[in-house]
DNA sequence: CGCTAGAATGTAAACGCTTACATTTATAAA
DNA sequence: TTTATAAATGTAAGCGTTTACATTCTAGCG
């Protein structure tokens, strides 16, 4: 593999100018830098990173951390990361913390190990304790999907009680009051969150909880179902189940159907994240988007701004979520909404 | 951040000690192997990879190219990958082709040109012959699902004929004998080659090739709904219809339902993959396995085998498709069979 | 034609490690 | 004790860049 110093030969110049040449620095003559661009052709050039990173100090690469790798928001995610970092010549490092707060620390110490210019952090084990104790042991980071007080610039967040109040608001409009609740675990944000929103909602309406029907999961599927069984096995009037998210909401829409409710004429249900595969349902779950790939792109933004220097890019920290309305959400049955009356 | 030469000084020892307790290389007493930690403990070292991979010319980076980085299939591959890599101390680097010939070629420029040690790559659009041509350029690498002549012991490969045989039999096998066929692209192995088995099971079933019912698509799922469509509209009594990914068998499920076929007991659908959320849908649909996970997991083996000379690990290279018998396939609608007598 | 300011290029010292080789120290046999 | 041998440690030369600073051109002016 062709070094520097043999381009800088070949072509007759020294190795600063070849650097220059490479990096677009400082002035070189345009007959110069042609017979420097002609050597690197001829020869196969390819710079060492390592030793450009050691020498200047800087990798170009910016260490992704996602909590885990598999699940579509993941994938989506790191598309849209890598995408945009792409178009600015950075690369992304991406290391999965796969959901264990050991897991993702070590993560975290392998990605600043690597040098990375930046990180862009999607934990959910690690506190915020941690997190704001490594504020000056690490290069600059932004958080995905976190709030975190003292950093809240660094954190780009969706707001999820908004959202969590969206989905029950929408079953309250069309007449549901008695609505079950599967809520993600209540040690992380955004699961303690969208309760908060789904609390609110009811609130609004004038309803009161009933903590019978909140049901505190952990965002995985089987649970959905488990749950989903436990709230049928109450025997109380309920018209509808909001689960915190699309995983849980499809472990419920599982259960529903093998006890023969039709969802949404007896049932209604209610998802969360609007995950690929919520449209491919049947029926296609009504749910909450929840805009990664725009968060990302976000936080990469932030990244080229503060770690880069880069100008005149937008950063935007809280995001709004929207409700996706589909075919698994309905108007109350009609004999519910008249004892209601 | 303190250098190996600041821990030298503190330990009392030299440069080369400290490298040594580092890497465990060469004999060192333990006093002083204890006296070093110490002193690296008590400085928070840690060691500059840039400058390590710069003099030891090996970057414990395994640098992994993946087609496209949403996807089931591949959230699945990097999680498998990168959880492996760690167990032996290696890192992933991943890069993202976003399916696209062009891209892909960047990508593996990136990842050489950041030293990978070795590479595993799952490319779609890149050429045979391109791939052959980087054997003496790169990196030791091997290929996830495909098989490349002159290189078969670097592939890992899904025995996409025998998939694509399993899937038409297990319709054959229950009475079906018009089977429509929705292909991937034609310029991919695996589309073909799933696409022959298909071929092949029908021939052994005595069955001639209808090419009114082979239609050619692009693992997509709206073209899954178009070809569907097509399928219908062309008014044959086609009672099973198979689909060269679960993609595009969740956009004919779709167009089955909207036009009151009631799936399996009208019509049959089979899909591919195995994708995760193939077994949320409903019905439930019946699919080939491909069993990325363990594939991803043979290619960590063979890098760990060629790249560094870890021993007794095995490498297999043709993987075998499996039918998970679902919900959305079963036996051909009598009248259908009568007629058939 | 000499002079000077800039432009263009060159020189050489880092960057923080690994590792071949040299040197010192400990161990054990004679 | 010596002495031979092995174990432990040290020395110093890279690895391939970047970059501050030094030097040499070049062009335009008086």
């Amino acid at each position: 593999m062709a070094t520097i110093y043999e381009v800088s030969k070949l072509a007759g110049v020294s190795l600063a100018t070849v650097s220059r040449v490479m990096n677009n620095s400082g002035k070189v003559r345009d007959a110069t830098r042609r017979k420097v661009l002609d050597a690197m052709e001829q020869l196969d050039y390819q710079p060492n990173s390592f030793a450009q990173s050691l020498a200047s100090n800087r990798s170009n690469c910016v260490g992704v951390l996602v909590s885990e790798m598999h699940g579509p928001i993941f994938g989506e995610m790191l598309t849209a990361i890598d995408t945009e970092l792409h178009r600015s010549g950075k690369f992304a490092l991406i290391a999965g913390g796969h959901n264990d707060e050991e897991k993702e620390a070590e993560a975290i110490r392998f990605l600043s190990s690597r040098n990375c210019d930046a990180l862009i952090l999607h934990v959910e084990a690690l506190s915020n304790e941690f997190l704001l104790s490594m504020l000056d042991r690490l290069p600059p980071f932004v958080m995905i999907n976190r709030e975190i007080e003292g950093m809240a610039d660094r954190c780009i967040s969706l707001d999820n009680e908004h959202g969590g109040y969206l989905a029950t608001h929408s079953l309250l409009e069309q007449g549901h009051t008695h609505i079950a609740y599967i809520s993600g675990p209540q040690e992380w944000a955004d699961a303690s969150a969208r309760l908060a929103g789904h609390n609110r909602a009811l609130t609004e309406f004038g309803l009161e909880l009933d903590e019978r029907l909140v049901f505190e999961g952990d965002y995985l599927v089987p649970t959905g179902s488990r749950l989903a069984a436990a709230i049928l096995d109450l025997e109380l009037p309920v018209t509808a189940i909001v689960c915190a998210n699309d995983e849980m909401a499809v472990g419920a829409m599982e259960v529903l159907r093998s006890r023969k409710h039709v969802i949404p004429s007896d049932i209604s249900l209610v998802g969360y994240d609007n995950v690929r595969w919520s449209s491919f349902l049947n029926p296609k779950l009504t749910t909450v988007n929840y805009p990664v790939a725009d968060m990302s792109r976000m936080a990469v933004n932030w990244v080229l701004k503060q770690a880069y220097g880069e100008e005149g890019l937008p950063v935007r920290n809280v995001f709004e979520p929207e409700l996706i309305r589909r075919e698994s959400s309905g108007p109350a049955p009609v004999a519910d909404r008249m004892a209601n009356l």
